[in-house]
DNA sequence: TTGTAGGCGTTATCAG
DNA sequence: CTGATAACGCCTACAA
């Protein structure tokens, strides 16, 4: 029962082991009455090949890799991910593929992930989260023409497979929400300076500003990590300025969150003395008392797209590389 | 750059190909002077050897798989999952793993996964989840001979390796906790029915009952999907009761919010109307209002024994079957 | 239509 | 101590 192989298989129906093999692989040129006495024994047995040995024949592992940027724990709880990783194994297993997902903590060990990955073809490709403006990653992985995509932008646009929101369009929409509920000192709370998500929503809440006439201050414009914990500082800091802001807009719903209990804990009231949008449109927006208004990304469709090019790109039905961009929305909840 | 092998190595250090694997896996009897040869050779080509032809030859993948039976966007919300995956990830790691994540929605599509995972000998070893009493992965695997733990609850204990939490303790510490603060009507919101931690946790809140003197009521137990809206259906049941609780436990922490805010949705006060106590102690806890008291389990603990024996039974270090308890330990927040 | 045989890139067992 | 050589299990020309 357990080391059964095709040969075994072939002896039992006697055929030979070729023969087993373009059953299983449905070749239409092979007798209908041996295919059955295959299938029979197949079927019997519950014989099914084994994946090592076709990885090594056919090149490829039918293995997907994803690599986190965090810590196990901050993974755990940035529903942003986890949401991802789930609607990205969830296309893969669609197309017979699996998902292998890997973290890294530190920069160093980041480097040595993905050149594992890569150079022991271990994975038949790889979806990038996270992108820097110079990212290391992409110049290597397309010097070396290994399959991957892109989820979030890289410069030039149509160097690569990439899948992004509309962040430009969403941050500025959001912000304008908030100039029509009247505001004008807005804040922008961003995740790590260098990641690009961070920079082109700035640059929407810029766009939204100027649009309006509203000068854009600097010290309203805060970089910190993405977590509850980062949120809480960023918070008191603007509380800390001559002219806190009376509104502001958190690249992350986690970021959000941290910001609101800061301003809470201080006795300031939600939405009257401070309006709050969250990025993300997590399940902790309607946890949270007030519900918080928060930017609805469209995660499945972001991995759906991104699985699926990816998917071509290593079966080789190569087209030109494609950008393609997901709508988001803004969902009103009680925090503006 | 592209299809290094062994054989180039070998070609331009002037050795064998045998030669180059040896030095790789750093056989002590090969000669020095060689071996700097062919160093200085891999590393300034960077080579690294194929892991699919290393799968098939040492006949093992280093994937170790786990599989998720919840749908995308239930896994994607699921704290304890998240954090589990995340450690788990973590652990492997440290011991030159990968991790296949699979999920599995339907019935159906859970007994394919598990067959294909172990016949393709894609991964080297499953790590269970959510046990139930009659367990059919379990009984299959163990008949198998697959490498597995559990993390969860089997009987005969000492058949399988398995890792968990001290369910029936943990749980009996939460009620007695909340007889302590005066309560005798308490409920007990479980998850699925089947499960083994339902019914271990339903165990110790049954055990603490007795031990007070308390008759343990049926209607106060109920049984419900891990999620937000499960816990508010289950006190939308408890609440049409002619004698509804006082005070509940949860078996985790998303059903002990689903049930908090539809209390609180009905004008019922927190604490003082209703005690609730959640379990897991995921950052949820501390992002309701008031902030909720909860079991913390050890999920850095539980990931680091299961992956630990788990990679133990796959090199074959084989020791007799072996169950670890972690333990866990009560939070206490605001809503008791 | 079927069988034979070579090779995917390694590792490990032999001789030398 | 090193170099041929044979697997590992499968797929696919090529030959029959």
């Amino acid at each position: 029962m357990a080391d059964l192989k095709q040969i075994e298989i072939a002896r039992l129906a006697g055929v030979s082991q070729a023969t087993v093999s373009r059953v299983l692989n449905n070749d239409p040129q092979v007798n209908e009455e041996m295919r059955q006495r295959v299938l029979a024994v197949v079927e019997s047995l519950g014989y099914v090949p084994d994946a090592r040995a076709q990885s090594l024949r056919a090149q490829r592992t039918r293995l997907l890799g994803l690599v986190v940027h965090r810590s196990p724990s901050a993974l755990a709880y940035d529903p942003f991910f986890s949401a991802l990783i789930a609607s990205i194994i969830d296309q893969a297993g669609k197309h017979n593929y699996h998902l292998c997902v890997d973290a890294a903590r530190t920069a160093r060990s980041q480097r040595a992930i993905y050149e594992e990955l890569l150079r022991t073809r271990r994975v038949d490709g790889l979806i990038l989260v996270e992108s820097e403006t110079r990212d290391q990653r992409i110049a290597r992985l397309s010097q070396e023409g290994f399959p991957f995509v892109l989820i979030g932008r890289y410069q030039p646009e149509d160097a690569i497979y990439s899948v992004d929101n509309d962040n430009i369009g969403a941050s500025r929409m959001a912000v304008e929400y908030l100039i029509s509920k009247g505001h004008t000192r807005i804040a922008y709370l961003g995740g790590p300076a260098g990641l690009t998500v961070t920079r082109d929503r700035l640059q929407g809440y810029r766009e939204a500003l100027e649009q309006h006439g509203i000068p854009y201050d600097p010290c309203l414009a805060l970089f910190t990590e993405s977590s509850i914990a980062g949120g809480m500082d960023a918070m008191r800091d603007l509380l800390s300025l001559d002219q806190p802001p009376t509104a502001l807009l958190a690249m992350d719903d986690l970021i959000a969150v941290g910001a609101m209990r800061e301003a809470q804990r201080r006795g300031i009231r939600i939405p009257q003395q401070m309006a709050i949008v969250g990025f993300n449109d997590t399940p902790l927006c309607s946890l949270v008392e007030p519900a918080l208004t928060s930017v609805a990304i469209d995660i499945p469709a972001l991995a759906r797209v991104a699985t699926e090019h990816l998917i071509h790109l290593i079966e080789g039905r190569t087209v030109s590389p494609i950008r393609t961009i997901v709508p988001a929305k803004l969902v009103a909840r009680e925090s503006v």
